[in-house]
DNA sequence: CGGCCATATGACAGCGCTGTCATTCGGCCG
DNA sequence: CGGCCGAATGACAGCGCTGTCATATGGCCG
C-alpha cells in the first residue's frame, strides 16, 4: 500500500491507529459512527431527501470526520450504471479534435458522467484493442472520431447494447447516432471556389485517413468536372515540417486544399520561403491555400487564413446530447463553412 | 435497455433468442459453455499460462461464441485495482496541455491503464468537485497539472493514498511526485535575454494562474534588478483575440513576454496591424515578443516566434513512470529552453 | 377512532468478478 | 516404491455498494 502523505489531523484519526494502514472508509463505517445502517448513508448520498434533515446532518458529520469518499465502482457493479463514456480520438495532441472532448466533457462531467479517454493512433488494430478495453469498463456510451475501421470493431459496438456516437463525418451506414458534417462535400466546396478563381493546377495535402480520403474525393471529383486538371495527392506526415517542403513535389501547383490548418500554415511557411506568397488578398497570391479546421492561429497569421471551418466543439456536444436520449433525430449534420481570407 | 443495432450473425444466437434482451455474457456463462468452472475463465482472461492449453482453447472458442467482454469493474472491485488514473487538467482544447496528456496515454495505454480525464476550467471549487469525482473512481493515481488550489483539494488528495504527479510546475511542498519545470526561472530568462538587447519597457500577458504569476514574478523581479523600468502586467482572457488588442493597453511597450505562444502570436498579429513587426531578425523588431510552449505554429509564422519550449509530452511521460514506481526521485525537473527565433 | 397513506428507515440478496485455500493427479527422486 | 512436488483445476467467500421489498411511525380524514 501506497500513502502519499501525512493523513491530516488528530481530528481525523478516530477509526484506525496512526501507523496502521488503513484502507478507505466504506459507507458501513460510516453508518456505524453515525448509528444508521448503510443503506441510510446510501441514501444521504444519492437521495438526500429522502432522509429526515436530523439523520442527514448526522449521517453528513460522520462523512467528514472519516473523509468518506463513495466507491463508485462498487456502486457501478451493484446498480449496473457506471456514469461513464468511453471517447475514442485518433489523437488528442496538436489537434482538431481537442475541441469536440472539451464539448463532450463540459456537457457530461455536469452531470456526473466521467470521459474515459482512448487514442487510436490512427492505427486500425489499436482501435479495435482500445474499444475492447473501453467495453471492459462498461461505459453507457462510446464516442468516437470517424467510424470504427475494421469489421471487428463495428461487431464489438453493436454487440455492446449502448448508445455509439460516429462523429467528424456522416457514414453511409451508422452503427447508432452521428454527429458530423459531409467530408466530400467540403472537398466541394474548396474546388468549386478554386476553380471559378481560375485556378486549375489543383492539390491536396495532408492524411490519408478516411475523413481526409472523402474530402480528397469530393475535391478532385469537382475539379475534374469543372475543368481543372486531375489534382494531385500528396499524403504527409501528421506534424507540419513534412508541408513545409511539400511545395518542392507540387512543381507549378496553383492551388492547395490541405486536410488540416495545421499543414496549411506549415505550407504557406514553405510558400513564403519560396517567394511564393504575397502580403495582399487572395487575388495577388501566386499559390491559393485553403485549409480545415479554422483554428484561432489560421485568422491571426499573415496573409490570414481561408479554411474550411467545421465546428468540433458542437460535434462533441451534439454527440454527448445524442447518447443521452433515445428520441429525436440520430443523425445530426453539423455542416461546414468555407471562410474565406487572404491565402485562396 | 438500448439496442445499438442488430445482433450479429446467427451463430451468436446461441442464449437468447432473437427478441428478447440479453445482457452481456458473464464469466460464468462462458464457464458452462466451456465447461469449466469460471475461475478457470478468469485464469484464461489473466494468467492464460497457467491453463492447460486443450482447456485454454475450449475456453477461447465459448469467449468468441458468445463476443465475452470482461466486466473490468467487478474485477476492479474483487480485485482492489482499477488499472486507471485520474488525470486533471485545466482545459484540454486548444492547449498545451494536449501533449502532457497525449504523453502520458501513450505511456499507460500499453499497460492497460484507463485515462480518466476530466477539466478544472482554471476553477477552485471545479477543481475541488472534479477531483473528488475522480477519486470515487478510486484510480491508482492521480495526475495533474499544477497543484490544487484549495487546501481541501489537498487534503483530498494526501487522504486517497495512491500516489498524486502534479505537473507543469515545482511546488514548493509537493504532495508526492512532481514533473515540471520552474516558472519562475523561466521568467527570469526571458527578462534576461530582453534586457541584454536592450529593452527597457518591458510587459507581461497572459492568465493569472499560479504557474503564469510563477513567471511573471521571475520577469518582473529579474527585469528590475537588472535596471529595466517595473513590467506592467495584463491580463487576458484566454483566447487570443484580446492579446491582438493588447498592444493599445501598453503605450511605449517594446518587449512583451506572454504566458503562452498562443498569447504570444495573437499579440504580433496586433503588432503587425499597427504596423510594429518586421520581417527581419529580432534586433530590427520595434516590439519583442518571446512565447511560452513552442507550438509548431510558431515556427512556421513570420517573424518565427522566439520561445520558452517547455516538454508537455516529456511531462505527461515522466509523471507516468513516476506514478508506477516507488523508488528513485520523486521530483524532476524538466527544464525549458529559451528559444532564439526573430520575434525576439 | 380505525384505516390508510406518506415519510423514514432497515434487512437482505446479489452485481460479476478475484484472492485464497483446497484438491486431484502424475511423475520423479531418494 | 512411497512420499513429495508442481501443474491444473475448483470451491467459496466477499469486494462495497444498490434494488427491492418490508417495517415502523405518525398524522389525517371519513
Amino acid at each position: 500500500m501506497y500513502f502519499g502523505g501525512n493523513f491530516g489531523s488528530l481530528t481525523h484519526m478516530t477509526t484506525a491507529g496512526p501507523n496502521e494502514p488503513h484502507s478507505a472508509p466504506t459507507l458501513s463505517a460510516v453508518a456505524r459512527l453515525a448509528g444508521v445502517s448503510s443503506i441510510t448513508v446510501s441514501r444521504v448520498v444519492r437521495l438526500p431527501n429522502l432522509v429526515a434533515p436530523e439523520t442527514r446532518g448526522r449521517v453528513e458529520a460522520a462523512m467528514r470526520e472519516l473523509g468518506y469518499v463513495p466507491n463508485q465502482v462498487a456502486g457501478s457493479l451493484a446498480s449496473a450504471r457506471t456514469s461513464s463514456v468511453g471517447v475514442l480520438v485518433p489523437t488528442i495532441a496538436n489537434s482538431i479534435f481537442a475541441d469536440t472532448v472539451q464539448g463532450l466533457s463540459d456537457e457530461l462531467e455536469p452531470l456526473g458522467y466521467a470521459v474515459i479517454l482512448a487514442q487510436s493512433r490512427y492505427d486500425a488494430a489499436r482501435e479495435d484493442h482500445m474499444l475492447a478495453a473501453l467495453l471492459s469498463r462498461r461505459p453507457e456510451a462510446i464516442i468516437m472520431v470517424g467510424s470504427p475501421a475494421t469489421d471487428d470493431g463495428a461487431r464489438l459496438l453493436r454487440r455492446a447494447g449502448i448508445p455509439v456516437a460516429e462523429t467528424w463525418d456522416l457514414p453511409a451506414a451508422p452503427i447508432d447516432a452521428v454527429a458530423g458534417f459531409d467530408n466530400y462535400q467540403a472537398g466541394v466546396a474548396v474546388a468549386r471556389h478554386l476553380v471559378a478563381q481560375g485556378r486549375r493546377e489543383l492539390a491536396f495535402i495532408g492524411g490519408d485517413d478516411p475523413r481526409a480520403t472523402r474530402r480528397w474525393n469530393g475535391f478532385k471529383d469537382t475539379a475534374l468536372e469543372l475543368g481543372a486538371k486531375l489534382p494531385r495527392r500528396l499524403i504527409l506526415e501528421r506534424n507540419a515540417s513534412g508541408s513545409v517542403a511539400a511545395l518542392a513535389n507540387l512543381p507549378g501547383v496553383d492551388a492547395v486544399f490541405a486536410a488540416n490548418d495545421a499543414h496549411a500554415i506549415g505550407f504557406m511557411a514553405g510558400l513564403r520561403a519560396a517567394g511564393l506568397q504575397r502580403i495582399g488578398p487572395a487575388s495577388e497570391q501566386p499559390v491559393a491555400v485553403i485549409g480545415l479546421g479554422d483554428l484561432e492561429m489560421g485568422r491571426l497569421i499573415a496573409p490570414a487564413l481561408s479554411t474550411i471551418r467545421v465546428h468540433g466543439d458542437a460535434i462533441g456536444r451534439t454527440a454527448a446530447k445524442l447518447m443521452m436520449t433515445r428520441s429525436g433525430p440520430r443523425q445530426v449534420d453539423l455542416g461546414f463553412e468555407l471562410v474565406l481570407r487572404d491565402s485562396g
